[in-house]
DNA sequence: ATTGTTAGTTAGAACTTACTAACTATATTT
DNA sequence: AAATATAGTTAGTAAGTTCTAACTAACAAT
């Protein structure tokens, strides 16, 4: 067990270091960290209101509001009124804002490429194998 | 290849999750998210200087001394001055700081339980020795 | 149709994050 | 020993983050 977690904590923080090198990649220089967390928090959501995304994040509407009017200035996300509820509105993705998964694609991708280096095609696969295991619903 | 980074990309928002909710456990709300990437920065560094440390997180050093400052004046880290050159100083955590590595910690052996929880001995084994290939130098 | 609830907004305040410019004190170079 | 460079600090400014309190518009319930 202890390895099992040293070998976790390995490639958790090797993944982190993928990422903040995608960052770079990307020149997301235009962003704060914490602007970066609100694009990543409406992608997890998949185009929450702004309630939803407030009480997700633990912060206060007006809160929300006011980095989401500055994200929408950016050009980074957009809102869609509902047609349900005409107070209500959910947040998009732009094109631009949709380069925050780009990001995580290079990271995973970096991180495959640096497994599939070491490992012949039969370990590769069991990997794949053993994962989709670990994954899969009960 | 695209199934392995399909795997990666889940293992990685698993672990993401995972040290969410362990943030939470460890109730770390006094700090920021950008003050959490200082502590972070700091121990991943090492004890570095503040000129170290703001080339690392391209900031300037001012940036840095202010930020540095309040986290000092909140008991997570503490300057040592150094011998060897007197105008400098080492950034170290206290014992309230090395909390955040105690909630990596948490969240690694959270996605360990995941996985001994699904796969039989052989299985974790067998992972445990495919990723200590993966990370093995050269 | 009046009352209360919910979604989002506006305004104002306090603090955080980040910068440039100018400084002190110590080291290094010539 | 004097000139230059480096580590860190101080002050002032601008933008970002977060709150509370008070508001409008739309929906829901009696």
């Amino acid at each position: 067990m202890e390895k099992l977690v040293e070998v976790i904590a390995k490639l958790s923080l090797e993944i982190g270091r993928m990422e903040e090198s995608a960052k770079e990649q990307f020149n997301f220089n235009e962003l704060t960290l914490t602007q970066m967390n609100y694009l990543e928090t409406i992608n997890n959501l998949h185009n929450p209101n702004m309630t939803e995304l407030a009480i997700e994040m633990k912060l206060t509407k007006p809160t929300v509001k006011v980095a989401i009017d500055k994200l929408i200035e950016k050009d980074f996300i957009y809102r869609v009124k509902s047609d349900e509820d005409r107070r209500s509105a959910h947040l998009h993705l732009t094109v631009k804002g949709k380069v925050i998964n780009h990001m995580h694609d290079f990271a995973h991708k970096q991180m495959a490429e640096l497994i599939s280096g070491k490992l012949d095609q039969t370990e590769v696969k069991l990997i794949e194998m053993l994962f989709e295991k670990v994954f899969q619903k009960s």
